[in-house]
RNA sequence: GCUCCCUUCGUCUAGAGGCCUAGGACAUAGCCCUCUCAAGGCUGUAACACGGGUUCGAAUCCCGUAGGGAGCGCCA
């Protein structure tokens, strides 16, 4: 099985287009077979090289890789459209040869002028049809005049196209609901529907998963197939992305890309695991890895409605994700937050102490400053614990941390032995002195994390 | 406008005529555990868009309605 993805470079790598790339790998690694990365940039008025390069980079950060691509030729290359000219003017020569496509000489302004018109009249706005049948004479005479055409496809009369998508089931279309479409633009690039269906053959891909905005075009596809006699894939379309109020997924909702959330800090496990279950169900629950994610994906169970990508599930899995983060992988996922020039070994304790509560880098500003700023201010709720506890809890306290460092086992056993008190009684008045605050993370690594003297310091202030 | 696609708990989904008094996961509510939070355990609330058929029997098949989406580009 040979599958593919070919996103054009135009913009940041869409949730949706990361869902399809994520399939399409997936698809390929679970039946041994090759995934391939084609970038589809004939159009390079709106084709921008850097964002070949980001979405190259964010693919990868996802951890999807690919067997064969722009930056890992094989013989089947190369993987830019942009630079297949040359075979595309073969295939186009073979389909001029053939009489299957023709110049057409039509304007912009006329193209849109007689779609108006069919629109008004109530019918589909298809090409007319007006350069189909022109002489040779008539051809001569206007590219004497120094027109470019774009070459036209033939759309045979009276057909009937049939195939079977993957997850649709059979589809059926009307030949004579196609209109002539455009297979070389004025410019002589190839346009889309040829170069990416000539491609697809040329590469050897035999499953095509894409987006559903893809089905109603697939019979184009068929069509110039096989007019140059080329295997055809098989086919599959996924229904697209929604967001939480179930229009198409965009920037309108605040993020989109793929981009958008690595910059946030979510992991990738954490949004490659949302990706697989939206559009797709597997038996087994739970954060997968990269491996069970291939041994579980089942096309068979790919939905046909659009799904929603909400915001609430996915911080669901980051929660997962974040908490299974090795150490070492988690101290460099907090880095941005951490103070410069703390060194490894607080840092580490810190980390090991926030890690459990955390969902963003972001969450943990706040307590870098509890930890390693000044004594923090107490909230009410605090202050009136720390009053409750009053000065003789403290100066055991503050007594034990003096001989004990951060060892909260040895600090409470103190103040225990001093006081009497015991459960939230015997904790909560150290938290709120400590941190300032009624809730948090667990308090004994915190207290490792404190660099020496701190929680002294902190509960003599009450004593 | 025409063609095509879609519609099960809040969300992702299971379901291919009787196994469905519709299952699971996450979210949510309550309880337990607990120094707080988180984690964990237990229990609960919650859905077949609507209307007609077909059938002994329909979430599942057919028709229609409503709603959503896509395509009809010298964009991909």
């Amino acid at each position: 099985m040979v599958t593919r993805f070919a996103p054009s470079p135009t913009g940041e790598l869409h949730l949706g287009n990361a869902r399809t790339a994520l399939f399409n790998q997936l698809l390929a690694r679970r039946a041994g077979g090759r995934f391939l990365l084609r970038i589809e940039d004939t159009d390079s008025e709106r084709s921008v090289d850097a964002h070949t390069r980001g979405l190259m980079a964010d693919l990868r950060w996802l951890g999807i890789e690919w067997d064969a691509g722009p930056d890992r030729e094989d013989g089947l290359g190369p993987y830019r459209q942009s630079q297949r000219g040359a075979r595309y003017a073969q295939e186009l020569a073979v389909l001029e040869r053939t009489g299957a496509v023709y110049p057409c000489f039509c304007t912009a302004l006329e193209l849109s002028l007689s779609r108006r018109a069919q629109l008004a009249a109530g019918r589909p706005p298809r090409y007319a049809g007006t350069c189909r049948a022109l002489t040779e004479s008539e051809r001569a005479a206007r590219l004497a005049g120094g027109v470019s055409p774009t070459l036209r496809f033939r759309v045979p009369g009276g057909e009937r196209i049939d195939f079977i998508d993957m997850v649709h089931g059979p589809q059926s279309f009307l030949s004579d609901d196609i209109g002539d479409f455009v297979v070389r633009r004025a410019d002589g690039t190839a346009a889309f529907f040829f170069s990416n269906a000539v491609d697809d053959a040329r590469m050897g891909v035999t499953l095509v998963l894409r987006g559903e905005d893809h089905l109603a075009n697939t019979p184009r596809q068929l069509l110039i197939l096989a007019a140059l006699g080329l295997p055809t894939p098989a086919y599959g379309h996924v229904a697209l992305l929604v967001g939480a109020d179930g229009t198409p997924l965009s920037k309108r909702h605040g993020a989109a890309s793929v981009r958008d959330y690595r910059e946030q800090g979510y992991l990738p496990e954490a949004i490659a695991n949302h990706l697989f279950r939206l559009g797709h169900s597997s038996a087994p629950h739970g954060l997968l890895t990269r491996e069970e994610m291939a041994h579980a994906f089942d096309p068979a169970h790919l939905g046909r409605s659009p799904a929603r990508f909400d915001e609430q599930q996915l911080k669901v899995w980051q929660k997962d994700a974040v908490h299974r983060l090795p150490a070492a992988a988690a101290r460099e996922w907090l880095a941005p937050v951490l103070p410069a020039g703390l060194d490894e070994q607080s840092a580490a304790a810190f980390t090991a102490a926030l890690l459990p509560n955390l969902l963003l880098p972001g969450d943990a500003s706040p307590w870098v400053e509890i930890v390693f700023g000044a004594p923090p201010a107490l909230e009410p709720e605090a202050a009136e614990l720390v009053r409750a506890a009053g000065p003789g809890y403290f100066s055991a306290a503050a007594a034990a941390a003096a001989r004990a460092g951060g060892d909260l086992p040895a600090i409470a056993g103190a103040v225990r032995a001093a006081t009497g008190r015991k459960g939230a009684d015997l904790y909560m008045p150290l938290r709120v002195a400590l941190t300032g605050r009624a809730h948090g993370p667990e308090l004994a690594p915190l207290l490792k994390a404190m660099p020496p003297g701190k929680a002294r310091e902190r509960l003599a202030r009450f004593a």
